[in-house]
DNA sequence: TTTTCCATTTTTGTATCCAATGAGGAATCA
DNA sequence: TGATTCCTCATTGGATACAAAAATGGAAAA
């Protein structure tokens, strides 16, 4: 449940558009950390009354996006990186159990999915290396749904949202625009091995793998953060 | 519940007050899996307009304790034996991980107050078991404070956070209403143990106990939920 | 009896109005 | 000049009015 977009029909209700477009201000930097959001801004901004705006931001602050502060107002939620790493290490945790899961209780359906992204991505980050940049995003889209399907297979919904929202949280749509070209490379072959460690149904390698995709993925991040010890 | 004469606190919001009464109502069981909740019955029942009542219905629906269809109205939101088992799962994943982060991570304080929590149970159990039946929900309030407090010290907060959400809708307060005296005793014992592993600085003991004192949780309950299979 | 269609009634979703409260700035005093 | 107090105003919280969509129920037809 929490917030990834699934099957939605065009409920076009104001609220969930708004929440949408607050939430993908946040992902792409356009609001920033510690911003504040006053309703009647929102309103304007997004064309609607302060009512659905109202509605959007108690979600938002459900998902842990933004903090409200009872009579005071709302701000977009800062992460220090030391929050940053812990969000990554209990996704690890997360995610390598769904893995090994996954590794037991996929299908076939589940694995050709999992192979079209792959190749989407290899494709996407082949142009995006030749030229143009504005591929990044829907790299990072590709994963997110790469990582997402993963979740899905282990066939624990449970689970599978309890780190989908640590999915959205953790850095935002656009993980791989802070990645190096070496790093995405090493990102998408660590994709392949786990591709195959589900295909040969190989419980450990598959929990092995993602723990250390995700852990590393960390580590990048971490990087560029500057230096703080995060430990755990 | 219901109406219980909260003195009004200034600086509390309606929508505070009512999120907390239906949470309550949904965590007793008065009200009731697929029951639907329409809002202007709740405003009236909690003497609020409907403002403050969808603001807690939205909030509750992102906490997964009820169900909000778009146009249609809202339910309790119901939940197998199947998926009640997948959450106990998860529980036991991370809060071993917290438990093992704890005995490295934690304070004498700590400690100290787990203690005391632990005392505070026995005594009840103790009260409980001869004659008066009151103490089993101040009983399992003490045991949610127990848990909450091993994850507080892991030191990771989105850890804590995620697995105090799953505690929360997990069953609800009233586990223990829903173990035998013997079951009971024994979760005690192991919380015994759990204190040992963090007071000598038991990584993997910590671990291990506190997977053991999950999935036995999840076992008693699957008793009297019918045989179903959870696997996983 | 069952099914289908339509009108009525509920109930949700949104807009707007009013009240309450905290933030920020002006004015005063040391 | 700097700190403090007080006042004003922007902004949040709650109530209500209104529009729109869906559940409901019943009548008519098969």
């Amino acid at each position: 449940m929490a917030s990834n977009g699934e099957s939605r029909k065009p409920g076009l209700r104001a609220a969930d558009r708004v929440y949408e477009e607050i939430r993908r201000g946040i992902l792409t930097g356009k609001l920033k950390p510690g911003e504040r959001l006053t309703e009647e801004l929102l309103a304007e901004r997004f064309e609607a009354s302060r009512t659905p705006v109202r509605s959007a931001i108690v979600r938002l602050a459900g998902d842990g996006f933004v903090e409200m502060t009872p009579r005071s107002g709302t701000i977009v939620k800062r992460r220090s990186p030391a929050e940053i790493a812990d969000i990554y290490n209990v996704r690890a945790l997360l995610e390598s159990a769904a893995a090994g899961l996954a590794a037991q209780a996929r299908s076939n359906a589940d694995l050709d999915e999992l192979k079209r992204l792959q190749n989407e991505m290899e494709e996407g980050f082949a142009r995006a290396e030749s030229g143009k940049s504005g591929g990044i995003e829907a790299l990072s889209l590709l994963n997110k749904a790469f990582h997402q399907r993963i979740l899905d297979a282990s066939g624990n919904a449970t689970l599978a949202d309890s780190a989908s929202r640590l999915m959205d949280i953790g850095f935002l749509i656009n993980t791989y625009a802070n990645f190096s070209k070496d790093e995405i490379g090493r990102s998408l072959d660590e994709h392949r091995k786990l591709i195959d460690a589900l295909h040969s149904r190989d419980v450990h390698w598959a929990e092995a793998m993602m723990r250390a995709h995700i852990l590393g993925a960390r580590n990048s991040l971490a990087g560029l953060t500057g230096p703080e010890k995060s430990g755990r």
